[in-house]
DNA sequence: CTGTTAGCGCTTTCAT
DNA sequence: ATGAAAGCGCTAACAG
């Protein structure tokens, strides 16, 4: 037995043919014997299929994206499929070369995570027949989407702050509106109006942008009123770690009255 | 003119032909019209290149991992190259999976961050002829490491405890000793003694894994020490965090003499 | 039921 | 300088 392909025999198997569980250990064992491992791509290229997922992401190294892209991969992975991660940098152009290599590349699907709103080089894949999940951004082209109850999220972060005696609260975004914030700022706005508490509008601070340092700066503004409040919602992870930054900058104050 | 390839032209461009600006233009304008992708499988096969890189690493969420698999797959994309990560959870068994993955989807190159030092399914690879690089462990094989200086890393955070004034530096780690613990720990011990300060016995804890609720649950212990250290070194982040929350649950004491 | 063959879409080589 | 053809390693279709 000179040579043999795993997929003639599992095919074999699997399909059509009967072949002895006698034979089908020999081969197996001539396998491992000659250390043979099928060419997945002259397969991929017979059958049109290559058992890659694509996914784009803005960040890969971004707390959220980072466990998100592992349970993608992971999942994929347990259903025999492999992920190939390209970086967008939050940068059309980038995006855009990610879109075609990956195109090159015949993998079987693209998941996307989008730069930005501007997505007629998205709209380019659903246009072929690759498939296409579009995850937490929802630009105005028809797919399937993956989003966030931004909303949801929104309210569930005032009660729970709410539910902790909090009264004072205070609201860290940058000034830029896009979904996600409206989202959150509305359904957090609704929830405190439900009991009758609202955010003043000292303590709504609109910044620059997601990052650290403005989060950072964002506190500072807070803490020089003579009113501070006494908890904060912030946007985003990368901004709430300057905000918290910041808090112990000052020396951190807690209130008799308010737990941790 | 029906259907060019892409791969073609720039062959022809590149290595022997020449091809008027006139007609690479056009050509070019062609592929954009006819929506063209050359199929890079089928330029795989015949070059017996994928230009796509494996990376096994066993957890792409954690925070230094993703880091690192970012920074590896930005560079590669940048080169032309493409990234399929497999996690391998810390699992021989997953590893094996991965590699064996990698090696039937004909990567040109394998990086793995080994998930333990027993790696004769690593040799297997470093034994075929797919470029190896291993990343971070030294398995006890021939083959090309990154590894990191964990003895000066050592050095360093006890310079800067100590440069910060603290004398009574205390040491979390868990109870198995590997590569990482020595060096750090080596380094640590040295730095210090240079400067005549040693870790008291009691305020080295060795406990049983590198999560988080091992670091809250080693401070636990160092707090209830009436003799507490002033500063600690913790092994691994995601230990340090734990061991920070459990010095805020128990009141953070910052001494005079001692800046964070 | 088993063995043979054509061909996936490229790239390289060979002939013109 | 250009065109034709072979073949990468598989798999699906087709004979026998």
């Amino acid at each position: 037995m000179a040579k043999v392909s795993t997929a003639t025999v599992s095919h074999v198997i699997n399909k059509t043919r009967f072949v002895s569980d006698g034979v089908i250990k020999r081969v197996n064992q001539a396998m491992q014997d000659l250390d043979y491992h099928p060419n997945l791509m002259a397969g991929s290229l017979r059958r049109k299929t290559t058992k890659t997922i694509g996914l784009v992401i803005p960040d890969s190294a971004n707390a959220l994206f980072a466990e998100l892209s592992k349970e993608i991969a992971n999942f994929l992975f347990s259903n025999d499929y492999n992920t190939i991660i390209c970086n967008s940098d939050y940068d059309i152009d980038k995006e855009i070369e990610c879109l075609n290599t990956l195109r090159t590349k015949m993998v079987d699907g693209i998941l996307v995570i989008p730069a930005s709103l501007e997505a007629s080089h998205i709209k380019k894949i659903k246009d072929s027949k690759i498939s296409l999940v579009i995850i937490d951004r929802k630009p105005d082209i028809e797919a399937d989407f993956v989003l966030i109850k931004n909303k949801m999220g929104g309210a569930l972060a005032a009660k729970h702050l709410m539910d902790l005696g909090h009264k004072k609260i205070g609201y860290i975004d940058r000034h830029i509106d896009h979904s996600h914030s409206i989202g959150r700022r509305t359904g957090f706005i609704e929830a405190m109006a439900k009991n009758n508490l609202k955010i003043k509008d000292e303590h709504m601070i609109r910044g620059q942008g997601l990052g650290y340092e403005d989060g950072y700066q964002a506190m500072v503004q807070l803490l020089k009123l003579k009113e501070e409040p006494t908890a904060i919602f912030v946007i985003n992870d990368v901004t709430a770690l300057g905000t918290v930054r910041a808090v112990f900058d000052n020396g951190l104050k807690v209130p008799e009255d308010i737990s941790i």
